[in-house]
DNA sequence: CAGTGAGCGAGCTTCCGCTTGACTT
């Protein structure tokens, strides 16, 4: 018999506490939630007051005899679920699960892992709040409805298996408004005027300004004259001001600023970031990385002051608190930061290491000064014209935290380069050396990334810290919308430039629209969302979880009886459903482009059953159709009836090679060549599969059939030994096995395959 | 793994939030 167990959500929360608790305490981890709504079916009796239908999922059986095993051996149970919404209801499920005595069990909380924090809580046990576990079955229970019901009606309206859901729906939502944005988003141009002006000192020395003029110029003919008008002007210096100022830290890491700043200052994707840090955690260098918290424990802070004024001196250290400004945060955990702030780095692999570095200077910033900056404004006035030059610069005057950490931000303009202002007084006169007008376009918002788009839910308080990355990957796996890179395009751009009394012309090459690791919706999503905008506004409305939140708050404070809420928000909500499945008709984001200019067939454009596709002519009077499905990146949206025509060029005979016939096609892959029911790649950037020669195309199928030869060690008929990516390995019946360590691929005969294969078979039953 | 585009239709797909492994490549 054990005196006491205690449950918690995590098990390296477990083991932490362990320590601290002594040999009476045995503490042992739930492993997060145990028990859910039915998987099949909806898990809900609507009729009998949205009663649930809990069980336990097949995955936590495990667990959950784990945990009935060791309550037997208990005298004294106490459950330290986390303190929120979630948690509470997992303390309810536990009891419920374990049989515990709700009058009796013991519910504690606490926010920092330390021993202090955790004998306290241990003082202080209280029951099982159940408004507050009420709540979370709102939640619950609303987020099945909604998802449960809308996707079925996607199915039927739209595509099968695709789904809809409270967060999900809104992410594509503005992923999509975006891409419209940008689609319709017209650019304009202007001419920006910048100079560098001379100072010619007394001592025969002379110093650099550079300044900005006031003014745009609208075209290259007013820039041209105003160009003319500085020639022959006067400038004269007539006003200087110094403004001090100050910079301060950006707060600890919570999950989502984590996110952004490792995507921003190290390029990891969301999913990668929380699985370093997992890593992390679980070898106990960083705090829980799963919180919407900037609080640091007590401990935290004092330990950041001794290691900033050890490191930097006292002038360096100011402890601060921040408060959490995140919509909807429940703040059950610490900020993100190291375990042992006296460490500044790790040893490991190298990603967890930047990362822990990452977060070592964010948290150690927060407690450091403001930095003291001095910002310098001067005026140029000319004589011939109401337009001025400005000059600005900053110096640092005092570090402070900067000493150890800046924040990135999304849009990174390093084109504005720091230079030091040199001392200056009003009634200088200044010299041009050069006067420039250089064209600048307007842009558009940028496209989200899958941080800034975690950044963005964070705000309209939609999602938690544990669901930004699933999010994220399956509005990736729908279909909805898809991570890319794009090359962009070339732009001209013009300048004029004054130099020395002359005016000379030139232009310059920009890329414009290049495009890194972007969000782009997909024509499924789009369709969805438009179908949703349609019939379910209420549901991707921006402020639908806000006021839902809402609900549970009053539910939480035993204001609202949640069946309640449920009867509220289902009675209008399942109206909707019925009446969109009876009058509403299949989507396919179908476009009439026109007609075909030859032959005057109709062209049009649809979601079809294998994708996106155009189409030539219609089937009505015994005629065949024809169709094309769209190139990636073509939109339902945006494609014109031209574009649409030339789908058709493709797939096109090439001719015959050895009797057989050579056809070259685009297919999911990128542009191929298909000769002899085997496919050949095109080469990305040399080879256009509407130009593609036949002679080309075979010395594209003889470079392949090179390569597979050198791919291949051994041939054996029915057994291959390759050189794969990740070295040798032996294949038989597609089926690819690994070949043992330390064995020589050169030397291995059909037998010793055979072995290898039988031997990996047995491990893989 | 790249082609398809009409139909017949069984049985399946799906949500959000809490937690980690168990797998292959």
């Amino acid at each position: 018999m054990i005196e006491n167990l205690v449950i918690v959500e995590s098990p390296a929360k477990a083991k932490t506490i362990e320590k601290f608790l002594g040999k009476d305490f045995r503490v042992i981890s739930s492993f997060g939630h145990i028990r859910d709504l039915a998987k099949k079916n909806l898990g809900i009796d609507i009729k009998n007051d949205f009663a649930p239908d809990y069980e336990i999922p097949k995955e936590k059986a495990k667990v959950v005899s784990d945990l009935r095993k060791y309550a037997s051996e208990s005298k004294n149970i106490w459950i330290a679920s986390d303190e929120d919404r979630e948690g509470e209801a997992i303390a309810w499920h536990l009891a419920g699960v374990l049989k515990l005595d709700l009058e009796t069990t013991k519910r504690i909380v606490f926010h920092e892992i330390t021993k202090e924090a955790i004998t306290d809580a241990i003082k202080n046990p209280r029951q099982v709040d159940m408004n507050l576990v009420n709540s979370q079955q709102a939640r619950r229970i609303l987020d099945r409805l909604v998802g449960f019901e809308i996707s079925p009606v996607l199915w039927k309206k739209v595509q099968p298996a695709l789904s809809a859901g409270r967060v999900q729906s809104v992410a594509v939502r503005l992923i999509v408004e975006r891409e419209r944005e940008i689609i319709s988003f017209k650019t304009e141009s202007s001419f920006r005027v910048t100079a560098v002006f001379r100072i010619d000192e007394k001592d025969g020395n002379s110093s650099i300004i550079k300044a900005e003029a006031s003014k745009r110029f609208r075209d290259a003919d007013e820039a041209q004259k105003f160009l003319e008008l500085c020639n022959g002007a006067k400038y004269e210096i007539k006003a200087v001001t110094v403004k001090p100022g100050t910079r301060s830290p950006a707060p600890p890491f919570t999950t989502s600023t984590l996110q952004q700043e490792a995507y921003r200052k190290l390029g990891f994707s969301v999913a990668q970031t929380m699985a370093v840090a997992q890593k992390l955690y679980e070898a106990g260098k960083i705090t829980y990385m799963r919180t919407d918290s900037t609080n640091l424990s007590k401990m935290a802070l004092a330990k950041s002051r001794e290691v900033i004024i050890s490191g930097f001196g006292e002038k360096y250290s100011k402890t601060r608190q921040f408060k959490t400004k995140s919509k909807g945060a429940q703040e059950a955990h610490e900020a993100i930061r190291p375990t042992y702030i006296d460490n500044s780095t790790i040893t490991g692999a190298q990603n967890e290491k930047k990362l822990y570095e990452l977060i070592w200077k964010r948290t150690v910033a927060s407690q450091m000064s403001e930095a003291e900056v001095e910002k310098t404004t001067i005026s140029i006035e000319m004589n011939n014209s109401p337009v001025t030059f400005s000059a600005t610069g900053e110096v640092i005057k005092f570090d402070g935290f900067l000493r150890v950490y800046s924040e990135s931000t999304d849009q990174d303009n390093s084109d504005e380069e720091k230079y030091i202002i040199p001392p200056v007084k009003n009634g200088m006169l200044l010299y041009y050396n050069y006067v420039t007008a250089s064209q600048k376009f307007t842009a558009p918002l940028p496209r989200y990334t899958e941080a800034s788009l975690v950044k963005k839910l964070e705000e309209l308080g939609i999602g938690r810290p544990s669901t930004y990355a699933p999010t994220i990957s399956t509005i990736q796996n729908r279909g909805y919308v898809l991570r890319e890179d794009r090359p962009g395009e070339k732009r001209q751009i013009r300048i004029l430039a004054l130099e020395k009394g002359r005016i000379s012309a030139s232009s310059k090459t920009e890329m414009t629209g290049k495009e890194k690791s972007k969000l782009f919706p997909q024509n499924i999503g789009m369709i969805v969302n438009d179908f949703l905008m349609e019939n379910f506004s209420d549901i991707v409305d921006y402020h639908f979880t806000a006021e839902v939140e809402e609900q549970f708050d009053q539910i939480a404070m035993g204001k609202l009886k949640w069946t309640k809420m449920l009867h509220g928000f289902y009675g209008p909500f399942h109206k909707t459903i019925e009446n969109t499945l009876e009058k509403k008709n299949r989507q396919t984001g179908v476009r009439i482009l026109g007609d075909h200019p030859e032959t005057g067939e109709q062209v049009s454009v649809r979601m079809g059953r294998f994708g996106p596709v155009a189409q030539i002519g219609s089937q009505d009077n015994g005629n065949k159709p024809r169709f094309a499905s769209l190139t990636k990146n073509l939109l339902l949206e945006t494609i014109t009836l031209e574009e649409a025509i030339g789908l058709f060029r493709l797939p096109r005979s090439l001719g015959k090679h050895e009797g057989e016939d050579m056809v070259v096609g685009i297919g999911k892959f990128g542009p191929y060549i298909r000769h002899n029911n085997k496919f050949y790649s095109l080469h990305k950037g040399v080879d256009d599969p509407y130009t593609v020669t036949l002679e080309r195309a075979l010395e594209i199928i003889k470079e392949k059939t090179e390569n597979e030869q050198k791919k291949t060690i051994k041939d054996f008929g029915d057994i291959l030994v390759l050189n794969g990516r990740y070295g040798p390995y032996i294949t038989r019946e597609k089926q690819n096995y690994r070949l043992p360590k330390g064995t020589d691929a050169e030397k291995l005969t059909k037998d010793d395959c055979i072995n290898i294969i039988e031997k990996s078979n047995k491990s893989r039953k």
